[in-house]
DNA sequence: TGAAATCGGAACGAAACGGTCCGATTAATC
DNA sequence: GATTAATCGGACCGTTTCGTTCCGATTTCA
């Protein structure tokens, strides 16, 4: 039931990636350096971000990175999904064989549990998130 | 995001003690056989439901468990956090210390979600999972 | 009083996570 | 056009947590 913590630390890199959306390109030290994270763990969690295909990442001298779509289009639930893969709170919905199969009857109650989750998560775009303290 | 497997075998566990909530005392044995478990593991589950209020044990010879209290007055929330520990995504909610506390636009979000959460499964009392396939 | 059966806690092993580092690729520069 | 410099991408290792299992303390019935 708790984040796992490369989950948290992307969720704050697009925040901060955010803000950077007018600078076209923002390389992964400078989000380190303006988040407080450490570069290597900042740098894991944008490559997991552009395999995912929210963040696109220009290589080379002079590169970085930017939002593949625009904040309001980018939820928790997509950031969550790109560092943690699906969203399955047991092995029952994403198809994993479970130990107590037969004779479940919490099985049929999964995915209405699972999808009000996501819901939960899917409501909350990152401008929201990035635009709270000050609009710098 | 995902559940823990312990947190999965105390719901099914409680799906089954609630069927023979009539019998007064169920070994912990009767549920391992009938959920299909391990009875270890099934052992360790009962031994955190019964600390965190929720199963009343009853030692000795012919000794066995029980709802602590009614079904109905039992949800998800509650059988999560005997196993799990408080319902928290992140370090933000329940004061552990944040690497990024300082400029972090994300922390004051963290509660309303976390309670948002909190209350999709403090909606989903014991009766709803346990009727479901049959009445019996 | 004896014996059996139960729950409670502690110890071991395994898997996933978190963190770190180095190599391959690319664009700008001279 | 070759060089340089800076970047992203993937692979490695240590640590922590989770999952499983076992044994002892306690209690009731015969």
């Amino acid at each position: 039931m708790r984040l796992s913590n490369l989950a948290d630390y992307a969720i704050v890199t697009m925040c901060a990636a955010t803000r950077h959306c007018g600078g076209a390109r923002v390389s992964a030290g400078e989000l380190a350096a303006e988040t407080g994270l450490p570069a290597p763990t900042v740098q894991k969690v944008v490559s997991k971000l552009s395999g995912a295909g929210l963040l696109r990442s220009v290589r080379g001298a002079g590169g970085g990175l930017q939002l593949a779509r625009p904040a309001a289009a980018i939820t928790l639930a997509d950031i969550v999904e790109a560092v943690e893969g699906p969203i399955a709170l047991t092995a029952c919905v994403d198809g994993t064989q479970c130990a107590v199969d037969h004779n479940c009857t919490v099985k049929p109650h999964w995915p209405i549990i699972n999808e009000a989750l996501r819901g939960a998560l899917a409501d909350i775009p990152l401008t929201r998130l990035a635009l709270t303290k000050e609009l710098a």
